[in-house]
DNA sequence: TGCACCATGTAAATAGTTACATGATTGC
DNA sequence: GCAATCATGTAACTATTTACATGGTGCA
């Protein structure tokens, strides 16, 4: 399971509270795996119980910042895991299965809702770029600036990808699904 | 949630038992939407009881085929679904998260790891394009086909780009991870 | 002082995984 | 007739999502 490790390692970059890591995953590590804030606080609290983290509690009990830093343990543990073996996650794509109905039932209003995720991974897509750009454009970078710059990259072509499927899935539905598509193209 | 509409779509191309469905998933559908048996039996069970399927019980209890069609129901609800808003789909990228880890407490042996990853990808993208030659190249195809052909064009792009991205990730470890990649690349 | 918001949580429901069980058929 | 396998399930567990709750802070 990865939220554990994707928890440490975000810690380990910067200590911080919950909310602080729940606001991070929002921009950075959580573009590759997302989580809400409440599992990240179930999971803080499992990993403090666990001896892998470590919380300066509040002076004011509830409402207020529990500042998390990770255990040399916690260290230990995030490298065996970085290293060891797990199968291909199973894939899972809504909107394959999505386009697979289409084949079978269609035509149905699909069309709308792949222009929508066409303007969805656009964003995302411009956003990935932009970040490439202020963090690793036209500079040295060290061997885990490199890495990081890899997992972009990555994003970014994932994303190109999802906008050329969206384009080339509404060709073939412009083609002769004219009910929903009024203006031609 | 697309496990029940996978089935949906799965039954109408071809209706049939619920082992059935679990080995045509191993091939086909489940490419993008994997489930296992247990799952499958259980919303079979899900959706007759819901109006939306149908069954021919085996005669003699259990042990034996349990036949499955889809009633209108059914191809009603598909054809909805297929068409209904829902929000991109959480990122959840296992690989991503060891890489950033990598880059923090690194170097670890994630290097044997991606080694193997890079195999099961090329089998995959192997799969894949073995299949696309066989159903789709040299021919005609209607408009259910040329949806499905896009299906599996974007499952061969996606699998390309893995084993890119291993072969770069394994390029950057290379560079300053001796310890791990003993022979110079 | 009261109202919006923030940080931290609890609870319940759903989805998915893993381990195991049971009856029927098939091939030796 | 017995072992292997197939088809169908049950049970327990883990992960994730959704809805709600509570205490504290700041500011109009």
């Amino acid at each position: 399971m990865s939220l554990p490790h994707a928890l440490l390692a975000a810690l380990l970059e910067r200590p911080g509270s919950g909310s602080e890591l729940a606001s991070r995953f929002d921009r950075s590590i959580g573009y590759f795996w997302h989580a809400t804030h409440q599992q990240i606080y179930r999971e803080l609290a499992r990993l403090e119980k666990a001896g892998l983290l470590e919380s300066l509690p509040p002076e004011s009990g509830r409402g207020r910042k529990r500042a998390y830093r990770v255990l040399p343990a916690g260290r230990a543990e995030l490298a065996r895991w970085t290293a060891s073996a797990v199968d291909l996650a199973p894939s899972r794509n809504e909107l394959m299965v999505r386009i697979r109905a289409e084949a079978i039932v269609g035509p149905t209003g699909l069309h709308e809702e792949l222009e929508r995720h066409l303007r969805l991974h656009e964003a995302k897509l411009a956003l990935y770029e932009q970040i490439q750009q202020r963090d690793f454009a036209n500079r040295e970078l060290t061997r885990g600036q490199r890495l990081q710059a890899l997992v972009l990259r990555s994003g970014i072509e994932s994303e190109t990808q999802a906008v050329k499927f969206c384009r080339d899935a509404l060709a073939v539905l412009a083609e002769d699904d004219e009910r929903v598509d009024t203006a031609p193209r």
